[in-house]
DNA sequence: TTGTGTTTTATTGCCTCC
DNA sequence: GGAGGCAATAAAACACAA
């Protein structure tokens, strides 16, 4: 036993020698905490007597053991919680290429369509004339490629207002790809291989 | 050996419950 | 108001690199 006060316990600075627990004593403890964590005051009285230790020590040992516990369960979830962020902060960055990669893609098949649109209207010698201009009023994140509203299919329209939503409502592209457009998207949304040109 | 960081035991002060 | 719990903290004991 230690040298003790009256109030059972050791007091280091008036002449007290505090020592660590032995093995024995720990191994108790630990398994009387396993099967509770805040034992009754007989329990912690027995459990004293049986370990040779002061009932306030053992109080005390159940109090910090709680303490350590309790820290150790926040480490333990802020880890689970870091790993299913850090999955999940991947996951998106792999979406955003995706999506910068359609984007890319989208501005060349706009490119393309109008080319070919020029063309038909320079072998039919007709234009549009400056009072029939289409009707432009979608402005995509590349406004120099601009297709005329009418006679749009509603799948591109969808496509365009998803591109229009821009980064702040990214997260609306999984809802938004359920469209099917004549089997053009078909599968497509989580997916660039749809374009190969 | 010693300086430094970590762990363990103990204290203090505040809060809640009966 | 006393008992017991918790958070914050002190301080001794321990581990370990330099």
């Amino acid at each position: 036993m230690y040298p003790v006060e009256e109030d059972g316990l050791l007091h280091p600075g008036k002449g007290g020698n505090r020592r660590r627990f032995n093995d024995a004593q720990i191994q108790s403890l630990e398994s009387m905490f396993e099967a509770q964590t805040r034992p009754e005051l007989r329990v912690k009285q027995q459990l004293a007597k049986n370990l040779g230790l002061q009932p306030r020590q053992v109080a005390i040992w159940f109090q910090n053991k709680r303490a350590r516990s309790k820290s150790k369960q926040i480490e333990h979830d802020y880890r689970k919680l870091k790993m299913s962020y850090d999955a999940l902060n991947s996951k998106l960055q792999t979406l955003k290429q995706e999506h910068e990669s359609l984007l890319l893609q989208l501005q060349s098949l706009r490119k393309l369509t109008e080319e070919t649109g020029d063309k038909e209207t320079d072998e039919e010698g007709t234009s549009l004339g400056t009072e029939e201009k289409p009707n432009c009023t979608h402005q995509t994140s590349s406004p120099e490629f601009v297709l005329p509203q009418t006679n749009r299919p509603e799948a591109e329209t969808g496509v365009l207002n998803i591109i229009d939503t821009g980064e702040g409502s990214f997260s609306s592209i999984g809802e938004k790809c359920e469209f099917e457009t004549d089997g053009f998207f078909h599968n497509s949304c989580c997916s660039s291989q749809w374009w190969e040109f």
